[in-house]
DNA sequence: ACTATATGTATACCAGGTGCAGAAATCTCC
DNA sequence: GGAGATTTCTGCACCTGGTATACATATAGT
């Protein structure tokens, strides 16, 4: 598909690793705040200008790399096998999310990564960045379940906000875990569970809370 | 409950005030980001240094009017009559809304406040600002059901998160709807045609989402 | 009226982000 | 392989939101 890069392509791939590589190194060492991005420029050999350049906020620096989260949910149901409901797919796919300790379902115990995750949901402007993300996963999950569910627009969208809600709460529950100080082997039991609850209320609904007496 | 509020502490409301508005006027006149809140400072007749003493941050300005309802529907669970389930109040309390053209429900075409409305849809720091109320009312929500609903944690959270975006969403619609150029009147119907099935779906669940064939 | 305290002001400062003019690198075509 | 067009990078000045400091003013309580 894409045979020869050409040169400048190849350099511009390097110069947004590289910058992205010393933003983090120095946001992991210092803080987030701590660090400017005047700093993480001179680190990365570039200005300031060439920076925002590649980046366009400073907090994309770090959550960039959940870009392709994004519209995760939106392929699952789209690549769901037939005869399965998109709940049924989604809820699979959490679980196999679970299994392998994808960060993003929060169970993810690694130094590196749990000090990342600790450094994000410290820092308020970093949190409103990822809200940022689940809005667009939202929409795509809406298209996604408008085209290949045959559901009208206002249901999917409604679904859509409800599913993202949901997965978004359980990864914020496990990570909160984890974080806390929960080896991730220790916390995967209590994760799947949790999750398969989180899905069967998905499913059935909220009917079942109960009145004031 | 106060017979004196003592003259300090009206003049304190009283900058408050004047500060709100001289920021909604300019902002409404202007739009948000092309005044500087040394301009609102100035017609507010204050110094911008008092302004931040007022309000945390520019966003505030305008969000801090809709503080109140950041709790609500945490108090309407909190409220609701005997034997009637949360959801049952909430939506209640939500078509109550769109009947008495409550703006939070985005059903209110009201010249000032759907000005008001299209500019913070417009302004992604003042959508970021809104999104922390989102959580705020998750938050509340949340906490009561555990505690009026004898519900687990876990419940709670994942159906407060449910709620809130369902809602959310509704409300958006509607904006929506209004801003596109809906008299508010006219879109009524539709609005609560729509809020019947979100919580219809809210209360029954995602199970009848079709599988692929 | 007098003093402690709460509130306001002026000024200087920092950091994120943008506009601009020109230098430097890359690509294209001969 | 070199000349010119084009893209990218840079340095600089500049704007704005937000904060620190140090000082002035108004209010409250006696």
């Amino acid at each position: 598909m894409d045979g020869k890069p050409g040169l400048r392509e190849r350099k511009k791939q390097r110069t947004h690793a590289a910058i992205s590589e010393a933003a983090i190194t120095l946001f992991l060492e210092h803080g987030f705040n701590q660090v400017s991005v005047a700093q993480v420029a001179e680190a990365a050999e570039v200005s300031k200008r060439t920076l925002f350049a590649y980046f366009p906020a400073k907090e994309d620096l770090v959550v960039h790399r959940l870009a392709d989260h994004e519209t995760e949910s939106a392929r699952v149901v789209r690549a769901r096998p037939p005869r399965t409901t998109p709940l049924t797919a989604l809820r699979e796919h959490f679980l196999k999310g679970l299994r392998e300790r994808d960060p993003i379902t929060g169970l993810n115990d690694h130094p590196q990564i749990l000090k990342l995750t600790r450094m994000i949901l410290d820092t308020p402007s970093l949190v409103a960045r990822m809200e940022r993300f689940k809005a667009g996963a939202e929409r795509a999950l809406a298209e996604a379940l408008r085209e290949t569910a045959d559901t009208p627009e206002l249901t999917a969208r409604l679904a859509a906000v409800q599913i993202v809600a949901v997965q978004w709460s359980l990864a914020q529950d496990n990570t909160a875990r984890v974080t806390y100080g929960e080896p991730a082997d220790e916390r995967y039991a209590g994760a799947v569970a949790d999750a398969e609850h989180a899905f069967a209320l998905l499913a059935n609904g909220l009917r079942h809370l109960p009145p004031r007496k």
